[in-house]
DNA sequence: GTCTCCCGCCAATCA
DNA sequence: TGATTGGCGGGAGAC
């Protein structure tokens, strides 16, 4: 694979102080889907794309896993995948939702609430499994906590029900999965996104939504929830992980200056910024399924949902809508975050109510 | 102090 | 038997 990859000479030109969000996995996948999302990629050597990215192949195998969750990869051969792209995502996530579905009709009888649904389902294959040699129940109970399945059993969580706000917590006592499992599936898809994480209004834990879907049902845009990145890691803005292990900041191994750091940085994010807005047109133009846009590239000045005209009239009304729409150029960053906070809160109002009148409903 | 999640050990599996 | 795969938990950065 020829590369816009940076090079391990690269790497040593430019080292950064070390932070954890320049490793982190949602950063790793967003630079492993630019390197695999380009024209003649058809197939993905483990080993290339640890090398590219400057990383272990440790770290790839959980991108790759959480990605072929979703249907993006699909393994080939040893240490070969098949890139099948974004338009492989909504087919994979219809196929789980419909296995969720299905999951919760079987087993309702047992399992009235629908976050139980995917533990009654942990519950069924280990008594399946109690009922063959220990051997395969062995392999089953490695499998079945992949993170792969992990990955599937977490979709299916957000497409089971009509819960729109899962915790990490929630998500795995329902998965009977630790936490850090879930983080690093969750970083990869809100990497994608696939979903966002927010703060849920009642504690200010952390809640994670789907936004990739149901912004068609819901009529939200995931690009307005992005309009606090200011806040957050810059997805992108580093194609590789510059740092090879693990080490305090150190001001004097810095080879440059500070300031030639910093020009170096907006220079190479400026230029990224070009490339992602010329890709997320490409991707728009080329896609089939025309009500999906995927990636980390789009920008936010163009409409995720891709939805028609009429719809999108309807949409405008929606809050969020409305401010992917009408944000500014220049963002005035308080204004932005206030605005985030009263969209939140809207949003948390509105599930609020929801539960209130299922509530209703089931009395 | 708690949350988040990177890192790498090492066991299972594969070729 | 060596290479590949990936579960797992320690522990440190971020908040």
């Amino acid at each position: 694979m020829s590369s816009s990859v940076h090079t391990e000479d690269a790497q040593w030109e430019n080292p950064s102080i070390y932070s954890r969000k320049n490793k982190s996995l949602g950063l790793l996948c967003s630079n492993f889907l630019k390197l695999c999302d380009r024209e003649g990629v058809d197939s993905i050597s483990l080993d290339n794309a640890a090398d590219q990215l400057g990383v272990e192949r440790r770290r790839i195998y959980d991108i790759v896993n959480i990605l072929e969750s979703i249907g993006v990869l699909s393994r080939k051969a040893k240490n070969q995948y098949r890139w099948n792209g974004y338009s492989a995502i909504p087919k994979a996530v219809d196929l789980l939702k419909k296995e969720g579905l299905k999951d919760l009709s079987t087993v309702s009888s047992t399992c009235h609430n629908v976050s139980n649904v995917i533990a009654c389902n942990h519950s069924d294959v280990k008594e399946k499994g109690e009922g063959e040699t220990s051997g395969s129940h062995k392999i089953d109970s490695r499998k079945e906590k992949s993170l792969m399945i992990l990955a599937q059993n977490f979709v299916k969580l957000f497409h089971s029900s009509d819960v729109d706000l899962i915790s990490i917590d929630k998500a795995a006592s329902a998965l009977q999965a630790k936490t850090r499992r879930l983080y690093d599936i969750a970083n990869v898809f809100v990497s994608m996104n696939l979903i966002e994480k927010i703060r849920s209004p009642d504690n200010g834990k952390p809640v994670f939504r789907w936004i990739a879907w149901k912004e068609n049902q819901r009529s939200g845009s995931p690009a307005a929830a992005k309009s606090d990145d200011s806040t957050r890691r810059t997805f992108g803005a580093e194609i590789t992980n510059t740092i090879p292990k693990r080490c305090r900041a150190d001001s004097s191994s810095d080879l440059m200056s500070n300031g030639q750091v910093k020009r170096l940085k907006v220079a190479k994010d400026d230029e990224l910024k070009d490339k992602n807005q010329e890709m997320s047109t490409e991707q728009l133009n080329e896609r089939g399924t025309k009500d999906f846009v995927f990636g980390p590239f789009g920008p936010a000045s163009l409409s995720r949902s891709g939805v028609s005209g009429k719809e999108n009239s309807k949409q405008i009304q929606n809050w969020e809508d409305l401010a992917s729409k009408y944000h500014p150029r220049y963002q005035n960053k308080a204004a932005i975050e206030l605005f985030a906070h009263y969209v939140e809160a809207w949003e948390s109002w509105q599930v609020e109510a929801a539960n209130e009148l299922n509530k209703q409903h089931e009395h």
